[in-house]
DNA sequence: GTTATAGATCGATGTCCGTCGATCTCCAGC
DNA sequence: GCTGGAGATCGACGGACATCGATCTATAAC
């Protein structure tokens, strides 16, 4: 694309002054954008989206048994990525018996979902 | 909820045998699991997931002097961050004189944003 | 009580990540 | 040429993370 830039710098300043205005500043408030990013990390693993995936496919609950031969890594280490999805608001468990059951919090995913697909914002003139 | 627990494992079972049987598994392929969980690790910070927002609400090109003041840290770490946003696939940049401009690849975010919004799959029986 | 099992937790280890200061590269102006 | 600024890169440092084996807890069956 071959938008004007309107957000270029001034070629010519006195020195001393700062290259620009800060025109632009993010619209999101650093407190969303931590929430979020957390929420990110903890999708950002392999194992973990794929957790969340086979959760989310399923609107009951899932055996925690069921789970751990998906990956091949041993089962403390499905137990700790589940903790981290656990700590991050995503799932939640239940147990039952010897078995524990997992299942993912509604609408957990839904501020992050909605920035993610915001995309451009149309209301810019940019 | 209180959907019934299809995903059960058995709780009468031969010694020996596995809990039940493999019957989820992810639908997301390994290498798709990866990929997204690359562009997840990328938006994992807070200060790359401001750099994404404020370049997806400008159409056009971003200097580089625009960005660095936004954040509480050093240039070389803005850089940095940066470098990790190209890496990923998620911006790119372009050189004017002195100064660089970055800009979102359109798209980077469609197959990740896709899964995120996916939710629920409709079509299982769950 | 004893034994076996599901799953969480702990401790250790090696790797990765975020930040910084310093340096390097490239370009513009003189 | 020289000088100065924008931004990328490098090296170091400290903290966080992924993985493992071992252990612990709680339940179920005997």
């Amino acid at each position: 694309m071959s938008v004007d830039l309107q957000l270029s710098p001034k070629q010519k300043r006195p020195a001393g002054e700062p290259c620009c205005e800060p025109v632009v500043y993010p619209d999101v408030e650093r407190a969303q954008a931590e929430r979020m990013a957390s929420v990110a990390k903890a999708l950002g693993d392999p194992i973990r989206l794929q957790l969340i995936d086979v959760l989310r496919k399923h609107a009951g609950r899932v055996c925690v048994c069921e789970l751990i031969p998906l990956f091949d890594v041993r089962q403390s280490t499905v137990s700790h990525h589940l903790k981290v999805l656990r700590e991050a608001g995503l799932v939640d468990s239940e147990r039952r018996g010897l078995w524990a059951y997992y299942y993912v919090i509604p609408d957990a995913l839904a501020e992050f979902g909605a920035w993610v697909a915001g995309g451009a914002d149309p209301s810019c003139g940019c």
